[in-house]
DNA sequence: TGAACTTGATAATTATAGCTATCAACTTTC
DNA sequence: GAAAGTTGATAGCTATAATTATCAAGTTCA
């Protein structure tokens, strides 16, 4: 029933690439273009094999499956959405400088998610941004507020 | 040149009720009903004669300018104005108590802007909207994350 | 007093964001 | 080695959000 990263058989957990392009389309409801396009617009970062091909891990389906009702009943557009995650206090989370901060085109915009930058000499340089938790933590575009929320309360120690 | 408020007849300010709906929506170059829908919407607040009629400051114009160029401009529609405007962290500006948060719908919306409920047994009770500063302040709502930023960073000082 | 405004509401229009279909070229897989 | 799947790109469609046009009824104020 545990997830363990040491590898046996069994080794299932919601972030493990799973499905192609074509399955990950079918479970969303939606073709494969638009697929694409939520990636260019930064909504997920699926994995990528050596092939270039794309695999979808269950998370990126939950995550995508908010997107989607963010568009479709709430109403917020492309653009809504990756502003909302463009709001998401990562420097915060990541603990940025301030040298880092001024360093980073994400800090102020609130044009598209951190993780659509490409980041240079900054605290997120050095891994990407799909293992970072300000990704990884954001399945829902939905639940940005809260994230303010607890970093605005106690400097984040609740 | 100066705005004071003790009245002498130069007593122009930007935020004095000078425009009449048809006015306004001349210098914003829009009609009418959509001038009435933004304040359905909560985009704005503008002064209302005893008879109801509209008055609309400098101010309300600058406001509604900008939501306007969100909305033409940065194809943020008028869910993403209001879900903007719904980020900013008016707990802190205002101070709220626990007491005051746990009784305040809008703190845990994200669906619009707080000035767009009504309050009861809160802080936010004892003054109307328009005159609060998280209302006022906020005349751009693409300065949205420049307040996340501040109030996150020190506890909103400095 | 009456011309010119306002109000709120509904219906109709328009512009476009969101989405899909299709394409040739390339990969993978069995 | 061939079928099935992928890639990126472009063009076209469609649903609907955004906006305007109208309406009757009520105000305002020269």
């Amino acid at each position: 029933m545990q997830n363990k990263d040491a590898g046996g058989i069994k080794n299932i957990s919601a972030d493990m690439p799973l499905y192609p392009i074509r399955v990950a389309a079918k479970l969303l409801g939606i073709s494969i273009p638009l697929l694409r396009l939520y990636e260019i617009e930064g909504f997920v970062l699926p994995y990528k094999k050596e092939s270039k091909q794309r695999l979808y891990s269950q998370l990126d389906i939950d995550r995508l499956a908010c997107v989607r009702k963010a568009i479709t009943e709430r109403k917020i557009g492309i653009a809504g959405v990756k502003m909302a995650f463009a709001m998401i206090p990562c420097w915060k989370i990541k603990g940025c400088s301030k040298a880092d901060r001024e360093k980073c085109e994400a800090y102020t915009s609130s044009e598209k998610p951190c993780w659509s930058y490409k980041h240079f000499d900054n605290v997120c340089e050095t891994s990407p941004c799909s293992e970072c938790p300000v990704y990884r933590d954001f399945t829902d575009c939905n639940h940005v507020k809260s994230a303010i929320i607890e970093h605005t309360n106690n400097n984040g120690k609740m």
